[in-house]
DNA sequence: TTGGAAATGATAGTATTACTATCATAAATA
DNA sequence: TATTTATGATAGTAATACTATCATTTCCAA
């Protein structure tokens, strides 16, 4: 048996639910390489009418613009981190322990079943880190928060915050803590890529030194209080 | 006497040098006013010209088009920073006490003379929190950076590090730990005004709370080693 | 099985954006 | 005074970001 999640997707952000259908999850799916492909900037609704063969209406009426569909695969991407997040440290009694495996999938992402969906969650991973920051860097994230277009992603850092607080009750930034830790495992990915001298991880480019930096961030701040 | 600093700009950034007319310094002047209101994505080309009372060409004249321009901003911000932060840190011996006035300068920017040039600095540092990191999230950072444009950046990224390195020689990540101060200086602030669940200053929304959370994160890291 | 709703396809059309090109005029400069 | 150089004015194009309409197909329920 194979199991399937279902993240379960904010009503606003979509006109017809892009899950209910074939031609809605081939948008998703192509929206997904088009965007990892070209960036946000040069992807058009016209460009995935044209490779799924349908056309720009098609598109539209899935989605109100491309704003939202990248905010919909955001808050996908955040909703099944958290999923995963839950689904690995369940059970774990050492909050040290937890937030070590957080840091991990943080950094890393992309867990196992690969295939599991019409998302290819390895390119989303990649599309998240260079494209994810403009789904609320806009003029609009006041109404989008209204809107709870972020909920997941506040979720996620709810949830890290508390294993901190778990880690280290005295601590005074957790909040502010888990999305720097969010932010840098993101960022530091990017520049080690492609500005490598605002890291120290332009030599060898390995994930895992990434993961040392943010551990040490992170258990110097909690240790000794 | 009256100093204007000048920042010398790379000359890729242009195809005229808007600080030799008034014409271009009208169009900085604008652009920093028009960014600040509409965002990056609402801001044209057109829209300048309206304000300024010129012509579309008239603007293309000088920048090729608003990417570029977004580039030059940011450019003249992080140099101006740089300059800001070896001014206030000049003679300064203890190298902990440089690292604190750095992060000041980091998370509240514009210092004095704010009408020093055509450029609102108050309103600039506002741009770049919200716009800034749309200037090298593209497909293009690659060539952009091969063309320098993120000198200013990085250089004061380094400058930083160096600090980081006096203050304690052993510690493996001063670059990215900078690059992780630089950022988070401005993305705590955005989140806060705009996401403020994302962090622990929701409620009073005070700068002074950024710094103390990034002198925490800094000196923890960076002590008893 | 049939009738009707819902989803899709096909086509058209509009306003705005992101440019490029041309030519006349004004200002600076040599 | 001649001549660059910068600007203004106007036009035009291709692409983008939509909205609207109508015909066709699919699907589900009476």
């Amino acid at each position: 048996m194979r199991l399937q999640i279902q993240i379960k997707m904010n009503e606003a952000l979509f006109l017809r639910n892009p899950e209910s259908s074939d031609l809605g999850k081939n948008i998703i799916k192509h929206s997904v390489q088009l965007m990892y492909k070209n960036g946000f900037e040069a992807f058009t609704f016209k460009k995935i009418a044209d490779t799924i063969g349908t056309t720009e209406a098609g598109i539209y009426r899935y989605f109100e613009n491309k704003h939202k569909l990248l905010v919909y695969l955001t808050a996908w991407y955040w909703g099944s981190l958290e999923f995963q997040i839950s689904f690995h440290t369940n059970n774990m009694k050492d909050p040290t322990v937890k937030l070590k495996r957080v840091i991990k999938l943080l950094a890393t992402a992309v867990d196992g079943d690969e295939q599991t969906s019409y998302i290819n969650e390895s390119l989303l991973h990649k599309i998240i880190i260079a494209e994810g920051s403009k789904a609320y860097l806009t003029k609009q994230v006041g109404e989008d928060n209204k809107q709870q277009f972020f909920k997941p992603y506040k979720d996620l850092c709810a949830v890290i915050a508390n294993i901190i607080s778990e880690c280290s009750p005295k601590y005074k930034y957790p909040k502010s803590l888990a999305s720097t830790i969010i932010e840098m495992a993101h960022f530091q990915n990017f520049f080690m890529n492609n500005l490598p001298s605002l890291t120290d991880f332009g030599k060898n480019k390995e994930e895992s030194e990434i993961i040392s930096f943010l551990n040490d961030l992170v258990f110097t701040s909690l240790k000794k209080r």
